[in-house]
DNA sequence: ATCCACCTTCCAGCGACTGGAAGGTCAAGC
DNA sequence: GCTTGACCTTCCAGTCGCTGGAAGGTGGAT
């Protein structure tokens, strides 16, 4: 199948399955006429990359993750490794923007917002509360 | 001062002061010697730069507020609304990583990790649970 | 023959820096 | 006066993961 095919079935778009051919992350055929064709081990491929890209993993992440799911012979535990480091990433991110979160609120609270020059948001950034 | 006490002070890299200057958000003098040239009041927009940055402030947000820093006219209302605004989207990070997060972990403790291929992360990435 | 949708390659740009090369300046020590 | 080394300058390239657009080839319907 073209790529137009393989992008509606995966989920992705073409110009992001071209460039996932550029780094080597799949290897299409091509036609005669020099068109990519996709077979369907391809889009499984897409699909799978298209979901671990949207669950956070990076794309070099994606490289991992995807040979491990081609190599039969992997221990689970190497998969769960991965997953185990995004996880604490995540825990990581969470903790950061609910602290930054924390902080706004704050200094929107403290603002009262009216056509008055005086601002504690801007005297915060300034000062460094 | 020169950039490098200027860096000291704001907790910003000299390389990173630079590229605000590049953009625009900051001009400093030029010393004979074609130093840059750091007053108290530049380095104090810098800090303000490192906290609002810090706060997820885009550059481009950071511009907006430093200028309604410098401008003694501006309503405190202005301010206000590009917190409120970001506090918004820091919320909706939030709940997109704690959703991702829960997937996550699902998959981790289903997956027995041991040194046997069949792995529920692969499989679940692979077919779209 | 014409049209349009699709495909190809290549180059550039996003945001917000960061690294490195190549070279100028300054103060201290010998 | 000469060297050393830390600092400063500019400019160019790279990061990450795409995304947009230009210029041109192909396929199928009318």
């Amino acid at each position: 199948m073209n790529i137009g095919e393989a992008s509606e079935r995966s989920g992705l778009p073409s110009k992001t399955i071209r460039y996932y051919e550029d780094i080597g992350l799949i290897r299409p055929e091509r036609g005669g006429n020099g068109y990519r064709d996709y077979a369907a081990t391809d889009v499984h491929k897409l699909r799978f990359l298209q979901r671990s890209r949207g669950l956070g993993f990076s794309v070099e992440e994606c490289r991992q993750l995807l040979a491990l799911y081609e190599d039969k012979s992997r221990a689970s535990a190497d998969v769960k490794d991965i997953a185990q480091t995004k996880l604490t990433e995540i825990d990581r991110k969470i903790r950061e923007l609910t602290e930054l979160r924390r902080t706004l609120e704050h200094l929107v609270h403290a603002c009262h917002g009216n056509d008055r020059p005086d601002c504690p948001i801007l005297e915060e950034l300034s000062d460094g509360g």
